[in-house]
RNA sequence: GUGGCCAUAGUGUAGUGGUUCGCACCAGAAUCUGUGGAAUUCUGAGGACGGGUUCGAAUCCCGUUGGCCACC
């Protein structure tokens, strides 16, 4: 903890926006940054030099999943995840508490952080998940802890905040997240309310248990109801924590997320705001302009695998985001061109398009790779732009001309 | 040449004398936000050809064509 510091080098003029830098006892983070997320210890399809090489200048990796396979104890026997994964980066380390929502209320409804109702965000299309008779809850929350469920063999593994501090010791990343119970969008008041309040328990009960080498952040709960994330929010800046993340549902839609951001940012000093879970390309601009320092995402690397790469603005485009191409479309049957003329990443300065397009539908692994690296690097850019920018006063420039 | 078997979507197959032929792969389009899931959703196209029996045939019968197997 000593070794944590951050330093605000430049301040928008005219949003909260913030460029800077996080010390930590792996190295230094330069912010706005985009936390590459790496639950098994591994950014999926990537190696640990492949990270060096697009740029990232830290990763994420999870305390549910790492405790289950290989195991936190066999991870410290081994050095720890750095000499685990040979990564030297700056690791941080989610706590569990979203394992809370995603093998709980998400599987049981089928619901994301942002909870568009899936008919709504389907356009239509039905599933027999949708609305409520998905797949089993893995879960069973009580104000003592998290009883989770194996995804792998449906043994009862129970996390309580000293749990997950003592896994989050062993795994020996530099950034841990005090134990947290992540609510679903489809949560009411009082239950968002009872969540929040032993969030605020497991928050006090963490900072007395964590290992002090490491550098710690409180999570921030309360859904989308105002008054329970200003109640969160003081009860957890409050706290000595090194960091503050934004956590749990943010409503029903992008502009409620906004709107949580604002009640709650400006509340806030100037240690570090990490939003979890949140990075489309359009969310990052609106997010670092609302005043977020970094970013964790499954996304650019999710959708990487599922045929989705990233394009700049203008070039083309899938209807809905015009981020994006869908390399499995038929029409790169035959294309010769890289994923982005602009991209100086390792997959566009090598293979085209139709290459692409065949390793994807031909299942190839090497597919995963050139895909992944490709995403990574695109949105690792857009951060460097943007820290950029914001040195240079040219925030709200930049992001016109991304958003339009 | 003789005998037998077979013919259903691009491919491989299921099934029944009676509403719109089931499935898988495949193809096309989409979804994905602190990673359970190289996952999920939607869409697409079908009974070789010609006769016959029957109220009704993709289903039963005959022939043609094509394929497979065995024997000579």
């Amino acid at each position: 903890m000593a070794e944590f510091k951050f330093t605000i080098t430049n301040q928008d003029a005219a949003s909260p926006a913030r460029a800077g830098i996080i010390h930590t006892r792996a190295g230094d983070i330069k912010t706005p940054h985009f936390v590459p997320v790496g639950t098994l210890a591994s950014v999926r399809a990537l190696d640990s030099a492949d990270l060096d090489a697009l740029g990232a200048q830290c990763a994420l990796v999870n305390t549910y999943h790492l405790h289950l396979k290989p195991g936190d104890k066999l991870i410290k026997k081994l050095g720890g995840t750095h000499r685990f994964m040979n990564c030297a980066l700056p690791l941080f380390s989610d706590s569990g508490g979203f394992q809370a929502f995603s093998l709980g209320l998400a599987r049981e409804h089928e619901v994301g952080k942002i909870g568009f109702f899936p008919d709504e965000i389907r356009g239509g299309q039905t599933s027999t998940k949708v609305g409520g008779s998905g797949e089993k809850n893995l879960t069973k929350i009580t104000d003592n802890g998290i009883e989770f469920r194996s995804i792998y063999d449906g043994s009862k593994h129970f996390f309580d905040a000293a749990k997950s501090m003592e896994i989050q010791a062993n795994l020996g990343s530099d950034i841990i997240m005090a134990f947290d119970e992540c609510t679903s969008p489809l949560s009411d008041y009082d239950y968002t309310k009872t969540a929040m309040v032993r969030t605020h328990d497991w928050a006090r009960q963490s900072l007395e248990r964590y290992d002090k080498d490491q550098a710690i952040y409180g999570i921030i709960q309360g859904g989308y109801f105002r008054d329970l994330r200003d109640e969160s929010t003081k009860a957890i800046a409050a706290m000595p924590f090194d960091g503050i993340a934004i956590g749990g549902s943010l409503g029903k839609t992008k502009a409620d997320m906004h709107r949580i951001l604002e009640w709650v940012i400006p509340q806030l000093d100037e240690r570090p705001r990490h939003l979890l879970g949140i990075g489309e390309i359009d969310d990052i601009f609106e997010c670092v302009q609302r005043g977020i320092d970094t970013f964790d995402c499954v996304g650019p690397t999710r959708i990487a695998r599922r045929a989705n790469l990233y394009i700049l603005p203008g070039s083309g485009g899938t209807k809905k985001n015009k981020f994006r191409i869908n390399i499995g479309g038929a029409k790169y049957a035959a294309d010769p061109t890289p994923i982005d003329e602009n991209c100086e990443c390792p997959t566009c300065n090598n293979y085209s398009r139709a290459y692409l397009r065949h390793l994807y539908l031909a299942r190839e692994l090497s597919y995963f790779r050139l895909a992944t690296m490709h995403n990574l690097w695109f949105v690792l850019r857009l951060m460097e732009n943007i820290r950029e920018s914001i040195k240079e006063g040219s925030f709200a420039e930049l992001k016109g001309k991304w958003l339009g």
